[in-house]
DNA sequence: TCACTAATGTACGAACCAGTACGTTAGCTA
DNA sequence: TAGCTAACGTACTGGTTCGTACATTAGTGA
């Protein structure tokens, strides 16, 4: 047995000092405590006390607390640009492409609910670590993409009646999926409705399935 | 002339001490603060040094920074029913109406962004201060009510096709002018497109209702 | 007009918290 | 194996920040 609990590749022996592991278990804490208290309420002291090294490590690695955020901001965003890259629906038609589109960014806005806090957090900084950031000014969104490809199909094929740009779908789909779960607490406290209860899953992604498809498909009473 | 500063009923002559005065002026400021800087972020000190009174009072007529984040989120609640008891769809037909009520809440979203970056931040906070406070308990949602009393209508008149809950209706409508604008820097820095750009308005506003009465007129394709 | 209280101001303290000065050691390389 | 440096730990500081003790006064009712 190598290490208890660093699963670690064979023939690699457990280090006392490890750079890139402390780095990545400093980002790991850094980013519960970020998203669970905000920027302003995550305290240094409580980031460096959960991992296995001392607060130095967080100045020695990132400089700040600012430059922390950034940090975890810029990983948890290339997470999902991972994620978005995966997505593949060139072999389904339109309708149904569109709609699976939907049901993965509806699933992984569920699967990580602290990311959609940051970027909450990050909101009410009106975006300054996105804008310090260089990594995160190119990362581009394959998710967008993938809906121009869709769209552009789906004109051609006349199978949508609306001419839709593709960002203002991506608000469509993203509004939807982001504020079950950013707004989950306020509304079920003033609503007495979990809308991320488990059992209202299934209803709430066939629900914007059939938003979007409709929106897409629906002929336009021209004002 | 009977002052500068405050309008004033006539008659009322500007006292020097006036608890109705000085407690609205102190949630005036709080609100600003903690909508521009998150609960943790505002400070006590600050909104203090921006009322023609002292800290010392804040402490006076709330007890502390957390029950003044709730008399401040009482008071933001209360000017949104308040604006939602004043929706009058009755004259309408249902289509129209929801229309109509989609872009009520739509102008409302866009005309107080501070008060939906302090839904932002409550949720941040689990809504801990919403749980704290008896007022917000028993509030109510007079918008919640309008859409029960057309979707029930367009249900009998046979225009809607879709069996819609009410509440779920207002998540998809809330969903997207809540994202416009609390994800506008985000996005914003990300996409580089200005969500809450008064050019574009009456394009999201249009779109919006579209979406909305394209869900709820469409034919559901059983899956 | 006199006393009483709600309303207000000043000054301060104790805890907290981001950041750093200084010293130490593991592990690699020549 | 000697020496060099990246990686790490300890202990501290200076400023901040919520909250309060204590003193004071405007307005009101008897």
């Amino acid at each position: 047995m190598t290490s208890v609990e660093e699963p670690a590749r064979p023939g690699e022996r457990e280090r006392i000092r490890d750079a890139a592991r402390t780095r990545a278990e400093i980002l790991d804490v850094a980013t519960q405590e970020f998203a669970r208290a905000g920027y302003d309420g995550a305290r240094v002291d409580d980031i460096a006390a959960r991992t296995r090294t001392t607060k130095r490590m967080i100045y020695y690695y990132f400089g700040g607390k600012e430059q922390l955020f950034t940090a975890v901001l810029e990983r948890a965003y290339g997470a999902i640009r991972d994620a978005e890259q995966r997505i593949d629906v060139e072999h389904l038609d339109p309708v149904a492409a569109i709609r699976r589109l939907a049901e993965v960014t509806f699933d992984h806005h569920e699967q990580h609910p602290d990311f959609i806090r940051l970027v909450s957090i990050e909101n009410i900084h009106e975006a300054h670590h996105i804008a310090a950031s260089e990594k995160l000014g190119r990362m581009g969104s394959p998710a967008l993409d993938v809906i121009r490809r869709i769209l552009e199909e789906g004109r051609r094929s006349g199978l949508f009646t609306a001419d839709v740009d593709a960002v203002d779908l991506h608000v469509m789909i993203s509004s939807f999926c982001f504020f079950r779960v950013s707004n989950r607490y306020t509304f079920g406290a003033l609503f007495g409705r979990d809308l991320v209860d488990p059992a209202q899953r299934a209803h709430y992604r066939a629900m914007l399935g059939d938003m979007v498809i409709a929106y897409l498909t629906a002929e336009r009473t021209a004002g």
